[in-house]
DNA sequence: AGCACGCCGACT
DNA sequence: GTCGGCGTGCTC
């Protein structure tokens, strides 16, 4: 083969397109497809993938440049993995390197830089030479000032100055200094003895090794740490020849210094067994099916995974577990961990871009059969695949919302097809487009309608939170709430607080005028963090001081409002100042590990009452709990979303779920202003089907999914007219090249109009079929790239969006 | 994305 | 007369 069809590292429409590359001698047969290399492109050199290596380039001859460098040894995507980003470059209207890159952990990305070395003898501006004077070449990067960097524009055009490009590496394997002895026994016994008094340390190390098994290897750090010597030592010893030095890649492993306690497979439940044999058949036949693994909280779902899985693995396949942002959950990990131990490799965002990497190469050398992880560890280079679980699959953290924005459960799908293997969709409260494809039978539902042990559901009350206001109490906590927190207190069982909130978001507010300070580059109010007394953008990062006096009035009763996990955390303690309270939210657990740390000792009863926002909504099981108190139900109904019914329900039945899991009997008291409305109403007797129902009525009304397809396209730049022009006018094109069953809405400024300092206007596309509806935005991308590429001009689709911003 | 090429205004 | 602005086009 002589020749390599590249896509390089470049994200623009027009490089969109596999570029041809010679394959030079001492490359070929080497290179295959799906591995990465380093091509020449125009004056600089990127990273690109191998899409095809073929005999003959239409170009042959012309301007065919050489493939500069190999990275891999073998291919770190799959020809099943290079056809998936395809599909998915397509499906998602986002460029093939985006895909591509998408599949692969972050620390195989390619990071550039360029780099100046002195060519020639010819004398240099004095203000170079000195920049030069302490080292052989400089970067780019260390360039101080725009003066600097024209003197050395110039050198670079007469050529004084060579700039070379070099492909970084972002994270490489770790690396660990290893010690073993270079001779006999014999030897470094002599030696040892040979040794002047006073080198004690020489001594130590010496026998270390003289006692020690014959070959005894270890780590430098280890040795150092178990004869108390130290570096200086060992070099010492390596150099007089008597030891030897080496590397070994080691894995860095978040969970080496845990124990998993080793779990039996459980006794399954009537219900348990019929959904688990419904699994197994498919299995057994080799058979693609989708599964939706209905199953009130509670319900033993889990187990059903766990079981499923070990029939696959005995069938020497492998197995993907999605489960929402899993560092939430370590329970889950411990679950997989405890069942299959070593055998699991485990992805999330909580570990670094070092440990994904060694997590992701488990995987790619076939050291490791189920990975348990979020989202993007649905592109698992498993070859052998044998089934596909999603955890959860209502939560919309499934969903991307950067390019490509794909859907995992999407993906999931299309990975199943081809290994024609099932896939099992779990949740509680399903998205309403997975139970109405179940009921059609384009899915398989298999339910499970009560929680194993016979445990009862726990018996749910409603507050109306303006009754209470009529009744007097005007704090956050009803009169209700607050009873059966003090009993439960006093049983010494435990409670769980649930703030309806993103995270911790209060804001600053003057009482004054009713002045918030807003973002001055992005339309949204500013977040008060109390730690340092600072506002901060969500959006843009953007940081200022809480000010002293509104800048509107003057006046000085500026403060925080809104009710953050803090404030509760401050009134809970006035009214029951005996309770212990763990507070979860994104100041508690923003270090590495605190999550957990907070949870075990929650566990471990060394709290009452564990109070937070989302992160305590899924996945909890604590034996203890027994009330479950939602401070404000009515939060996530209010948000212009036409999910936000089905968002509040879910997160309703979500952390109702947490109460009463073992004997003891749970309690849940939900707060509301809106206790009528039917997804709070349905939380009270956990009816997931006449919600469903209702709220099917709601989307065919409103033209919405499950009934049809949804497309967001937002443009984006720096001026408002532009912004909306350009908006009108795709809009226009989509009305006049649609369907007449395709409903244009808007356009209309964003609900965040602007980000960054970036205007931003929105255009709605409801559709029944989706494949006319691509091919006319792909003519929209064509036909605006010229002003996307020059002026400026961003166009984001969204071909299945869940955040409507 | 980057970079070169090239065509017009404001300086030495 | 040159320097340098950024509009335009190209990258196997």
């Amino acid at each position: 083969m002589n020749f390599a069809e590249v896509i390089v590292d470049v994200s623009t429409k027009n490089i969109d397109r596999p570029f041809d590359y010679k394959i030079p001698e001492n490359l070929k047969g080497m290179i295959k497809t799906g591995m990465r290399v380093i091509v020449p492109f125009g004056p600089r050199k990127i990273q690109g993938f191998v899409t095809a290596v073929k005999e003959t380039s239409d170009l042959a001859g012309k301007s065919v440049k050489e493939v500069e460098d190999l990275l891999d040894l073998t291919p770190v995507l799959t020809k099943e993995l290079m056809d998936l980003s395809s599909w998915l470059s397509d499906k998602t209207l986002s460029f093939k390197i985006t895909a591509l890159q998408a599949m692969l952990p972050a620390a195989l990305k390619a990071k550039y830089e360029k780099e100046l070395k002195i060519s020639g003898d010819d004398p240099l501006p004095p203000q170079i030479e000195r920049l030069f004077s302490e080292r052989k070449s400089l970067l780019y990067s260390d360039i101080p000032d725009r003066e600097t960097l024209k003197l050395i524009q110039k050198c670079v055009q007469k050529g004084n100055i060579d700039v070379t490009y070099q492909v970084k590496q972002k994270t490489n394997k770790k690396m660990i200094r290893m010690i073993q002895a270079k001779v006999p026994k014999e030897e470094l016994a002599k030696q040892a003895a040979g040794l002047s008094q006073n080198a004690s340390k020489q001594q130590a190390a010496l026998h270390f090794f003289i006692s020690g098994q014959e070959g005894l290897k270890l780590s430098a750090a280890d040795l150092c740490k178990k004869t108390n010597t130290s570096a200086a030592t060992l070099k010492t010893l390596i150099q007089k020849g008597l030891l030897q030095e080496s590397h070994e890649e080691v894995y860095r492993d978040p969970y080496q210094d845990r124990m998993f306690k080793k779990t039996k497979p459980l006794a399954l439940t009537d219900e348990q067994s019929a959904a688990y044999e419904s699994i197994r058949e498919t299995l057994d036949q080799d058979e693609h099916k989708v599964f939706l693994l209905h199953g009130v909280t509670g319900s033993g779902k889990t187990e059903i995974y766990l079981q499923s899985i070990e029939k696959v693995l005995a069938k020497g396949k492998e197995a993907i577990v999605l489960v929402p942002e899993i560092s939430l959950t370590p329970q889950m990990v411990n679950r997989f961990k405890g069942r299959f131990g070593s055998q699991v490799a485990v992805m999330h965002s909580g570990l670094s871009t070092g440990e994904k990497y060694d997590e992701w190469r488990k995987i790619h050398r076939n050291e490791v059969r189920l990975v348990v992880g979020a989202r993007s560890a649905i592109f698992a280079p498993f070859e052998n695949l044998g089934m596909i679980i999603i955890d959860e699959e209502h939560e919309s953290s499934y969903k991307q919302e950067e390019m490509p924005r794909y859907h995992a459960k999407e993906v999931a799908i299309k990975r199943a097809e081809h290994h024609s293997c099932p896939v099992v969709l779990g949740s509680a409260t399903p998205t309403l487009e997975s139970f109405a494809r179940a009921k059609k039978g384009v899915y398989e539902l298999l339910s499970l309608k009560s929680r194993v042990n016979q445990q009862v559901m726990p018996e749910v009350s409603l507050v109306d939170m303006r009754e209470e206001l009529r009744g007097g109490n005007r704090s956050m906590f009803s009169l209700e709430l607050m009873e059966q927190l003090e009993e439960t207190i006093a049983k010494g069982e435990q409670a769980v607080l649930f703030l309806n909130k993103r995270g911790y978001s209060s804001f600053v507010m003057c009482r004054d005028c009713g002045y918030v300070p807003q973002c001055p580059h992005c339309d949204i109010s500013m977040t008060y963090h109390r730690y340092g007394q600072r506002l901060k953008c969500h959006y843009c990062g953007h940081e200022e001081p809480v000010p002293n006096t509104c800048p509107e009035c003057g006046s000085e009763h500026i403060r925080f409002f809104g009710t953050g996990t803090q404030r509760v955390e401050e009134e809970l303690t006035k009214v029951l100042p005996n309770a212990r309270v763990i507070r979860m939210d994104v100041d508690t657990t923003s270090r590495k590990g605190s999550h957990e740390k907070l949870l075990s000792a929650f566990g471990e009863g060394k709290a009452d009452i564990l109070l937070g926002t989302q992160m305590i909504a899924k996945g909890l099981d604590f034996p203890n709990v027994t009330l479950v108190g939602v401070l404000s139900a009515d939060t996530t109904l209010h948000i212009p979303d036409f999910r936000s019914a089905e968002k509040t329900f879910q997160l309703l039945t979500q952390v109702s779920g947490r109460a009463g899991r073992h004997e003891k009997l749970g309690r849940v008291i939900i707060q509301t202003y809106t206790p009528s409305h039917y997804s709070i109403q349905l939380t009270k007797t956990h009816d997931y089907e006449s919600f469903f129902q209702q709220e099917m009525g709601h989307r065919r009304e409103q033209s919405y999914p499950p009934y049809y397809y949804l497309a967001l396209v937002t443009v984006s730049h720096e001026e408002v007219a532009k912004t909306a022009i350009i908006a009108d006018k795709i809009a226009h094109y989509l009305k006049a090249n649609c369907g007449a069953d395709t409903k244009i809405l808007g356009p209309a400024a964003s609900p965040i109009a602007r980000i960054k300092d970036r205007y931003r206007y929105q255009c709605v596309i409801k559709y029944k079929q989706e494949n006319q509806l691509s091919e006319v935005l792909k003519k929209i991308l064509e036909h605006y790239k010229r002003d996307i590429e020059q002026k400026h001009v961003t166009i984001s689709i969204d071909m299945n969006p869940y955040m409507m911003m």
